[in-house]
Parts: C-alpha cells; structure tokens; sequence
DNA sequence: AATATCCGCAACCGCTCCGAC
DNA sequence: CGTCGGAGCGGTTGCGGATAT
C-alpha cells in the first residue's frame, strides 16, 4: 500500500505562482514564521499544497535569497564542491550565501555541466574524457556489466573532438587520482541495493569498500566492520581518528595544489566518518559535509594566497609534512597511492 | 513575419530521512 | 519496534522567452 499523498491532487493550484499568492506566503511567514507547511494553504488561504508552499518560499520568496547571476568565484567553488561531494546541492548550496540548492542544480545542469564538457572534462568524475575512455576500456575487460549512461555519455557528446590541450589544462588536477585509482581492482556487486551503480572499487589491502559512483559507502560483503572494532580497544579509535585526520589533511593538501579530490577518497573519508559515531543506515551527511567544509575552506585559502606563493607554498609545505608524518606513523594503513 | 528550435528556470514528483507516537 | 506523516533532497518536466531559420 502506497503512502496517501499529502493533499488533494486534483483539487490544488498548480504551475507558476501569481504575485498575490506570493504575498499570502510572505504575509503568513510574517505573521507565524516558517513551520508546518501542511497548515500555510489553509491558514494563508491558498489552494496550494503545502509543499508547494514550501518549495516556493524556499525557492525564491526568502529574503536572504539572491537573484542575479551566478560569479566566477561562486562557480568556481561549484566545481570545486561538486568535484569532491558530488551531486550534493543542498551541502553545496549552504557554502553558497543567498543560493538554493535548486539554484546550484539548475545552474550545473544548464552551464557548468555543458562548460565541463566543451572543455572535454567528464563532469560526473572530473577527469578527462580521454581518461574516462580509457577507464571504460580497462573496466569492460573486466566485467561485461557496463551502464546505459557510460554509453550515452560516449555516445551523445563527441567528447572525442574536443581538442587536447583543453583537457590537459584540466588533466594535471588529476595525476593523483590515476595511482589512488591503480590500488582498486573491480568488486562486482551483486547487491539488489546497489542497482544504480554497476560496479564498486575496493581498495586493496583494507576492509573498507568504496563506492565508484552511489551516494552512499558500501561496505565489503566479506568485511565485518563492527567485529573488527569489537575485537580491538581505544587504539582502534585513535587511529580511526588520527586516518580521518590525515584524510581531511590529504583533501587540502590535494586543493591547495590545485588538484581536486576523486569520489572514491572522499567516500573513504565518509566511511571513517560514519563509522567513527555516525554509523546509521543510509549513511549519514557529516561525512559530505565535512568535506564540504574543507574544500570551501581550502578554496577560501586559496583565494587568499593567490598572489602570495609564499604563504600558500608553506601551508602546502606543513600538510606535507605531517602527512609524511602520519604516513611514517600508521605505515600500513596509508600506501604509496597517494603520492604528490 | 511566421515557425521551429533551443535554453533557462520554476515547479513538480517520488523517494528517503527522521522524529513523534 | 513498527507506523505515520512532515520535511528535505535530487532528478525530471514543462512552460515561456530568446534565438535561429
């Protein structure tokens, strides 16, 4: 048995919204603040449903909100953010003030999406075109399961005419991610959970697992992650802790370089984050959001030593070393993948 | 000037999450 | 612990204006 839907269907006011119904929203929020969206068309007197309602207070009725065009900075941060959390526009949208995550949607969808890939860049991994080719190649020899949208994506684009020197501009931003991407060897998922994402990366030598394209990590079928930490003390934690540490201080490193995080790192991050107290099903947002932080913080950084190499040059210079650090402490748990 | 096509954006849909009970 | 229902999210649709033919 479906859910009831929220309000009369057949008998609400649907399509654009007039400039009177507009003022009821505003003259209610005015009168009762924001809350139980169920109650505003009856109480505003709108013949709306509720989440109308909502939607288009949130949407374009709330002041904070801007209006005019997007900025090459906000755009760049748009990049920036998707490149690291992915499609995660609410998270990208509260790094950008007065912007809604339909804002950011749309404008990825309309222009940022289409930009990528004049410039010959796969907007969904960030990397050249010419990379993800390549990465189709290898992984069609592995499995035979490859998606409708990899093909459409090949198929609808010509990617392949778009000239060289643009996506090497692009490419140097992922020289990292190609020796991060050798250490995974291809898990076919059978899990009916997983139907959206066709295959997973597992990394070598570790019990996490990490997801190639879906939302949400997913745990190796034959790695009991709770045994793991049941058997072993606080030393556990730390270190989990101390891995989430160097993750975060990987991220910045990695942006303050001008290179930009693969999905499969910042699912890692995710995974030591729900884990570490944020174990719910389906995951939870912190680790995104965390991310989120990090890279907007890092583009602010970035933006503030343009100009100034020597200040960016020694934050790179203290990440580096206490990565390398880290890296001499928990030898085992960092392999040479991620060498700058 | 008329028609076709493209593009951007607002709005909707269906789903998940999460708190209350 | 399961159910219900509101809130929020991401993907998609469709309208209306702009541009091309």
């Amino acid at each position: 048995m479906g859910r009831p839907p929220c309000c009369d269907k057949t008998n609400v006011k649907r399509g654009l919204w007039t400039p009177e119904e507009d003022a009821k929203i505003l003259a209610y929020v005015a009168n009762h603040g924001i809350g139980n969206w169920t109650l505003v068309p009856k109480i505003a007197g709108l013949n709306r449903c509720g989440k109308s309602c909502r939607l288009r207070w949130t949407n374009y009725l709330r002041p904070d909100l801007k209006h005019d065009g997007f900025t090459p900075q906000e755009e760049e941060l748009i990049i920036t953010l998707h490149a690291a959390i992915g499609s995660r526009w609410s998270l990208i949208a509260k790094r950008l003030p007065g912007r809604t995550d339909n804002d950011v949607k749309n404008y990825w969808n309309t222009k940022l999406r289409k930009k990528l890939m004049k410039m010959g860049i796969d907007p969904v991994t960030h990397k050249p075109v010419s990379q993800v080719l390549s990465d189709l190649g290898s992984i069609s020899s592995l499995t035979t399961i490859t998606t409708q949208n990899q093909m459409n994506f090949v198929n609808n684009n010509s990617i392949l005419e778009h000239p060289k020197e643009e996506q090497v501009q692009y490419h140097h931003q992922f020289t990292n991610q190609e020796s991060f991407q050798q250490q995974y060897v291809l898990n076919e998922v059978a899990s009916s959970t997983s139907s959206s994402c066709s295959s997973n990366l597992t990394r070598l030598n570790s019990p996490i697992s990490y997801s190639c394209k879906t939302s949400q990590a997913q745990v190796n079928p034959n790695f009991d992650w709770s045994e793991f930490l049941h058997n072993d003390e606080p030393f556990i934690w730390s270190e989990i802790q101390q891995i989430q540490q160097c993750d975060i201080q990987r991220v910045m490193s990695s942006l303050s370089l001008g290179l930009l995080p693969n999905e499969g790192e910042v699912s890692n991050i995710n995974n030591n984050y729900n884990r570490n107290g944020n174990d719910k099903q389906g995951g939870s947002s912190e680790g995104f959001d965390a991310v989120a932080c990090v890279a907007s913080k890092q583009y602010e950084m970035n933006k503030q030593s343009e100009g100034n190499s020597f200040s960016g040059n020694e934050f790179v210079d203290g990440i580096l070393d206490k990565d390398s650090e880290i890296r001499a402490t928990f030898p085992e748990f960092l392999d040479a993948s991620f060498d700058y």
